[in-house]
DNA sequence: GCCGTTTTCGGCCCGACTGTTTTCAGTCG
């Protein structure tokens, strides 16, 4: 039998549910707990590695050194490994016969309001509920209203049509869209989308926007008049939260600019970092909140309108959006260390790149030609190399190059090296007509904020022949050495037989890192984020291999994979192993995808140093294998 | 139930909004 992590968290989120019903405001101590089995469910739905993993390798010795984890919880923990059942959560459903899944998450009604419910009527779930409000009986309870019902019934229906986050690169558009919407109004005077889109988390739940103006209630106004809204959900005098018709919330909080900092801290989060950071201002007899950090004896205001002056007052440094996720941030800022401060200071940068390593060509399943994708790296992403990777054979579906096809884009890609550096190929004559504007993906997000660090010299501009070969069940590849040695770089990935165990799947990647023409591992886990989990992959063991073998591992760009993710790319950068960013681009537009994947080599803490592509590709080609 | 730069007991983040509470509890972020 095995047990994820989610399936485990879920079920310390059950006890936590049940015991917060069973708590009662005079008892301190269970009041306490069921915070405490919270912490746990959030601490381990963040792990990197599977609980399962740790408890054969370390018993409960290993559950014990999980941060929020303690004797009680591990033993339960140990429990639902080896039984599949937990006997204090057994005990709880026979105090209360619900069906605690239904109503997990159901907003607007709690622990709480759930147990006064069940105090006088003897519902089980959702649909038990449901019916009561139909038959107006829920208002015959003391404290329940007919208005109460109706918000209710509203809130069990979205809750039945559930609510999955957004992926960050479908929301960049939209969310630029309204940032520039609102910061034509001129009561605005300051504006920034916060939350996770600050953090640049791989999913977004909701839009944060905060906004600094004199004028809060009348900004409050302008927002919920907007045609995109489709509910109000509240609304009050500094905040308003309201949902648009493409199903995503907005969270809007209006404060005066000497308040911009402490609540940029605030609503950038996340939770636990804030909680964390409270809790430092606790230490110091302050109190730190959305409007400012104060000093409980004389309360007087410290600070409010930079974070940087809060953090500091804290005893901490400022910690970049990326990594205020409360995963050893702030025990790190509070040393003060120079190797803390160092790593900050060389933080891989947006905009560093100097190529991309993972490039399609209409020759197996990107949309433009070669020389179309070189154009526009060259002068729209002012890159100065690319690496034609395109699929090979054995990925029918893709149209995959077989050895002869790969020699001949080799040529072909020598001739169009040899035009860039005779000097008439970045010329507008030669600007592809092909592509004017298909969608508004560039117009609208891509280019923003790009810096120009186009290198003047066009003739400097390399394509790199590659190939993303394919590892095959037993971790060969479907190209021959030969023909992959005579290529620049070699990429491996998988793509097929995703159902193999972990210890098959991590073989299959070792021998492929073992590989002497393998430069790079391509998509490591293969997930695609919100549609399919990845293979099980024993990272711990590839990163081993990647570091003997000096095999680069990749960080794919793509919103929809970003694939090391963030825990592994910290992983990898404590290992010492050596990754790039690629965007997978099967089209110019998608070089834009670059920044999301900067992005998730921050939240992991990658330094410039880890990022092989930020170097000029002689340096580059001399780091590979 | 967990945890430790006031440590092995005594704490545990903070404020806005909603509802019908006439002073606050529940819920949320």
């Amino acid at each position: 039998m095995t047990i994820t992590n989610a399936e485990i968290s879920k079920m310390l989120r059950r006890i936590a549910f049940l015991l917060e019903m069973d708590s009662n405001k005079d008892d301190k101590n269970i009041n306490f707990k069921n915070k405490a089995y919270l912490r746990a469910a959030d601490q381990i739905e963040n792990l990197p590695v599977r609980l399962e993993t740790i408890y054969k390798e370390n018993g409960l010795i290993g559950l014990l050194q999980i941060p929020s984890i303690g004797k009680a919880i591990s033993s339960k923990i140990e429990e639902y490994l080896n039984t599949g059942k937990i006997e204090y959560y057994e005990k709880l459903q026979i105090k209360y016969p619900i069906d605690v899944d239904d109503f997990l998450g159901l907003e607007g009604i709690g622990p709480k309001t759930l147990k006064e419910i069940l105090d006088t009527t003897t519902i089980r779930n959702l649909n038990d509920l449901e019916s009561l409000i139909k038959e107006k009986k829920l208002r015959r309870i003391p404290g329940f209203s007919e208005k109460k019902e109706v918000n209710l019934l509203k809130k069990i229906q979205s809750h039945r049509i559930g609510k999955s986050r957004f992926l960050l690169g479908d929301l960049f558009p939209i969310i630029n869209q309204i940032e520039n919407y609102l910061t034509g109004n001129e009561k605005v005077s300051k504006l920034i989308v916060v939350g996770s889109f600050r953090r640049m988390k791989e999913t977004i739940g909701d839009i944060d926007l905060l906004v600094v103006s004199k004028h809060p209630s009348d900004i409050i106004d302008d927002l919920i008049t907007l045609p995109e809204i489709e509910e109000i959900l509240s609304r009050g005098t500094s905040k308003a939260f309201v949902r648009l018709k493409n199903g995503i919330d907005l969270d809007m909080l209006v404060v005066p600019e000497d308040s911009f900092g402490s609540a940029s801290l605030y609503f950038t989060g996340s939770k636990e970092h804030g909680i964390q950071l409270r809790k430092l201002a606790q230490g110091r007899d302050y109190r730190l909140n959305e409007w400012g950090l104060f000093d409980n004896k004389t309360g007087q205001k410290l600070a409010g309108d930079s974070e940087t002056e809060i953090y500091n007052l804290l005893g901490l440094e400022w910690i970049p959006p990326e990594m205020r996720e409360n995963h050893g941030e702030i025990e790190m800022a509070k040393r003060h260390s120079r190797q803390w401060i160092n790593k900050i200071q060389n933080l891989v940068e947006y905009e560093s790149l100097k190529g991309d390593l993972q490039v399609h060509s209409n020759n197996t399943d990107g949309q433009l030609s070669i020389e179309e994708m070189a154009y526009f790296a060259k002068t729209k992403f002012h890159l100065d190399y690319i690496a034609i990777t395109d699929h090979t054979k054995s990925l029918a579906i893709a149209k995959g190059l077989d050895e002869q096809q790969l020699l001949d884009q080799l040529i072909k890609i020598n001739e169009i090296n040899d035009r860039i550096k005779s000097g008439d190929f970045f010329v507008e004559e030669n600007r592809p007509k092909s592509n004017r504007d298909r969608n508004n993906y560039l117009k609208e997000a891509g280019t923003k904020n790009l810096k120009d660090n186009r290198n003047k010299d066009d003739k400097k501009f390399r394509i790199l022949a590659g190939a993303e070969v394919n590892i095959l069940k037993d971790g060969s590849l479907d190209i021959s050495n030969n023909v992959l040695d005579r290529l620049d770089i070699i990429g491996a990935a998988i793509h097929s037989n995703f159902s193999l165990t972990e210890e098959i799947q991590t073989e299959r990647l070792i021998r492929a890192a073992q590989n002497p023409s393998v430069d790079i591992i391509f998509h490591p886990t293969g997930r695609i984020i919100n549609k399919r989990e990845g293979y099980p992959v024993n990272i711990s063991k590839l990163l081993f291999t990647a570091m003997e073998t000096n095999t680069v591992l990749e960080i794919d760009a793509h919103y929809n994979r970003l694939d090391l993710k963030d825990e592994f790319i910290r992983m990898a950068t404590d290992t010492g192993v050596k990754m790039v960013i690629d965007s997978d681009a099967h089209h110019s537009l998608h070089y834009a995808f670059l920044k999301f994947g900067i992005a998730q080599a921050r939240r992991g803490w990658a330094e410039r140093d880890d990022i092989l592509n930020v170097l000029p590709v002689s340096d580059l080609l001399k780091n590979l294998k």
